[in-house]
DNA sequence: GTAACGCTGTTACGCTTTTCACAATCAGTA
DNA sequence: TACTGATTGTGAAAAGCGTAACAGCGTTAC
């Protein structure tokens, strides 16, 4: 119903609040808060009428109980579990990258092939042999995972976390992962993105290029 | 001119063409790369026409023509130099995935600014303090920086990118950076991105969710 | 040789997303 | 109280993007 864009704004407008409220700053007009998350006012406006909270016309929206508005609207009540599969590199950045404790999300599992890393814990993460995952997630009530395989390994891994009842995937792998159309799939391919800011930032040509929405 | 959704597909279509090259295949039809990107038949084909190469009706594209027409559409000719600036967790792991050699795009040199990691060489790339980064950004001609720094550094970083000349930044902090809007900024928001993931992979509700385009 | 078929290039359409614009609303002030 | 000024919520226009449809063309079969 409510666009992907949306969605991935609302948690942005949400970590900008959370500094703001840090600060102490205790209200926000929309122009200020679209402006730190890089949109326009009107954008901010509309996005927020998705979470039904709404602020007065001349204080602005109060920062702490927008905040509020928006965990409701993003976060399911008993928080997610999340799973990590493929502790290489690029896997280990990620776990420390999400080990900072968030109330809703948490990395519960990482999974790897590699003997020598499974059973040790690793930023607060244990990590476990491939081949038990449908095991341990059958304890875990995990909805969410990431995956952070090599190209090659990611469909299969795919497959079992679905199997395992995996609603929604984070895929690093430079690989289109074909799955049911009821999980969701968010591809982060880095490659064509550093290759996208290569064609758009070469030397001469495509000058005035305006920054997309990330 | 060309909209980034269109370069982010032409970057994946040459990747997946590489593949194809490798396994043998000669030609191909605009369903079946489609349906390998994760596209439809239709706009592969309006992307195609971006890049001025044409398949023959009922042969499909030759795969090593159409790899070449694709990189002379996004390539500069004399290959673009990269640097990265921020070598964490994160940014180890983005020099170990970089640092393929890619013909076109080379990661020339990191910078940090923790002593103990200046002069070391990393995955292949030497790591230069982070004050002399105008200095040895003078010697090269890099115009395409990845930024791995904590979100407070973030904005700085960017403003010394671009005063060396820098034209793309790739930006894995949580930050939206303020710079000229002549230089294009891709953001990869993984904690944004995340949150998406466990919106749409809730347990209840928000049942058939399409994936949308990466 | 000719007809039928299949795939491409391109134009036109429709949907999604963003932006614009304005009525409604509230604080401050005299 | 009545008025001004600033800001929000939202309907309507605009833009951007993807999809569908079709004409053109080369290939194949007979």
């Amino acid at each position: 119903m409510v666009s992907d864009k949306t969605i991935a704004r609302l948690s942005l407008y949400r970590r900008l609040l959370k500094v703001l409220e840090g600060e102490g700053v205790r209200s926000v007009f929309s122009q200020q808060l679209a402006t730190m998350a890089g949109g326009t006012a009107a954008q901010l406006r509309r996005d927020l009428m998705e979470v039904g909270y709404s602020g007065t016309p001349n204080n602005g929206y109060e920062v702490a109980r927008l905040a509020d508005s928006i965990r409701d609207f993003l976060d399911v009540p008993g928080g997610q579990s999340v799973v990590l599969v493929g502790v290489g590199n690029l896997g280990k950045a990620l776990l420390s990258y999400f080990a900072t404790r968030r109330s809703s999300l948490q990395v519960v599992a990482a999974f790897d092939s590699d003997p020598y890393k499974v059973n040790r814990v690793i930023h607060g993460c244990r990590c476990y042999p491939m081949d038990s995952l449908s095991e341990v997630l059958k304890g875990q009530t995990a909805t969410v995972a990431v995956i952070a395989v090599p190209a090659a390994g990611a469909q299969g891994v795919a497959e079992a976390l679905t199997r395992a009842g995996v609603r929604g995937i984070l895929n690093f792998a430079p690989v289109r992962l074909r799955v049911s159309p009821n999980v969701y799939v968010e591809d982060i391919d880095m490659t064509v993105a550093l290759e996208k800011v290569a064609y758009f930032g070469r030397p001469i040509a495509g000058r005035t290029r305006k920054e997309p929405p990330a």
